[in-house]
DNA sequence: AGCTGCATGGAATGAATATTCCATTTTCGC
DNA sequence: GCGAAAATGGAATATTCATTCCATGCAGCT
């Protein structure tokens, strides 16, 4: 008793929300059974923890509320209330005025610039947002598993896409990873570089462009892995590509912000690059 | 009494965001002194209503809380509980479970590709919340006339800023807006097409390419207008240009998600074209 | 089987907070 | 200035909610 309590109560609190989910995996499986449908429920609502009572958690775990209580104490803060402190203060960084300010922007009306900025900052942020909801990790890592056996890497994107397929050109050249980007200057077109051992990644979306379609169809004639980036649901590209992920990126007016892309690109090239050091 | 109370007192309550502020800014000066400083305080901290207690929101405003309550009825709700339960829904909309999402993504240990993911879709998500709220509206005003009354827009971006400058070169000629990307295939440049009541919109980070910089030097000697996008503070590129914006792009490692340029690039393009065509 | 210690559920308590009410002050029309 | 009506501040009340406490149940050990 006076040294210790138990292995259970380390009497520090966590100051933040990464210190709380670590306490929580680390606490995993050694608890008893109240006691872990409260730990399943918070892990898996987190973001709820901020504007929720204590009863409606206890009855979104199917516990009484007093089992909620000992869980919060278990987990070093003296109540329900400290630990939706810490919730709360996560949430008001996360958001200081953005909210606010986008919303003012955004009541400016439909002529200003300002408020243009305002909608696709929007529409930018809900398509990452589905991307982190959506990523299907499987194929990522698939895909990465692909490119990072292949010789050297092909690069297919033309009109809107063209800049993702730019933009995974440059980075793989400063992550020293070799890359050739089909640009199509002069008519020319770079098919002949398509050789064994290497692998094609093409980005397209709806409408999807002939010339990408083709080139990923002719790369996997020869026998080279494809990994296409798409829309959701990537049926129309499924057959020309071994690997498909599909980000569903939100458009405003007929235009696409192209985050959500830029991201899962730039994830898949530094990955790429990661595992061929190894 | 019995057909209508008043105008300030309209019986139906808001039931979403955009209806309280519209209904906020209706109301503006027509209430009393107290009540309009709960108005005004409200209005600058509309996303604080849901974590906030009728307390806290009365001493922000100056005001004692019965103030507040008044303020919630002539709004049209019956008290500042079901005032708060409109902000709080909207606040749980906006983050589903992305929050938890991402945190598990993160979780997942540096080598997981979808760890990667998530760092990216964190970094773009704090650029855009930067970009709005640190927007120079003046700044992008002037840009827009500038670029509106261009006979011909020139872009120019490379490296990393290539594909912001690439997409911008695509969305303008689907707008219908006359405009020249200078991609220095083959080492040729095109200058020589900088012609008079033409304009430039350069395109550079840090560290700051001497060709961007070039380009937008001879630019200004032929007396055009130049729109810079670069990084804060702005002041490596502002003796060679006349309007500059900046973006603080968050990085994750060595790159950058170019989500908030994009999306500043992209209203740009779409009000010059509209501007245009009035 | 009987004992011991932990886990559990529910009811009682107490604190925080919203809400109402009323006495007082201010404002405005005459 | 005077009176009526509206506005205001603060204290009283009601409600909601976190927190504690204790009686009961259950499991493991001897």
């Amino acid at each position: 008793m006076s040294k210790d309590d138990s292995e259970l109560a380390a009497r520090d609190t966590p100051q933040s929300v990464e210190a709380f989910r670590d306490r929580l995996t680390g606490l995993n499986g050694q608890l008893p059974r109240r006691l872990q449908q409260c730990a399943d429920h918070i892990a898996r609502h987190m973001d709820s923890i901020a504007l929720s009572t204590v009863a409606q958690i206890a009855e979104g775990a199917g516990v009484p509320p007093s089992a909620v209580m000992r869980f919060c104490q278990i987990m070093g803060f003296s109540g329900y209330a400290e630990m939706q402190r810490l919730f709360r203060e996560a949430l008001t960084r996360a958001a200081p005025d953005y909210a606010t300010r986008l919303a003012n922007l955004k009541a400016g009306g439909a002529g200003r610039p300002a408020t243009l900025v305002a909608e696709f900052v929007d529409a930018g942020r809900q398509s990452m947002e589905a991307l982190a909801r959506n990523l299907d990790e499987i194929a990522l890592n698939q895909a990465v598993a692909t490119l990072a056996q292949a010789r050297a890497i092909h690069l297919a994107g033309f009109r809107r896409s063209f800049p993702v397929a730019s933009y995974l050109a440059y980075v793989f050249d400063k992550l020293g990873v070799a890359a050739v980007l089909h640009d199509g200057v002069a008519g020319l077109g770079q098919r002949a570089s398509l050789l064994p051992g290497d692998a094609l990644i093409a980005i397209t979306f709806a409408p999807w462009s002939e010339e990408t379609l083709a080139l990923a169809a002719l790369a996997r004639d020869r026998g080279l892995p494809v990994v296409a980036l798409t829309d959701p649901p990537g049926t129309q590209v499924s057959a020309v590509a071994d690997t498909v992920l599909t980000v569903a990126e939100i458009d405003f007016g007929a235009f696409r912000s192209l985050s959500a892309v830029i991201a899962l690109a730039l994830s898949l090239a530094v990955a790429v690059a990661a595992r061929r050091e190894t």
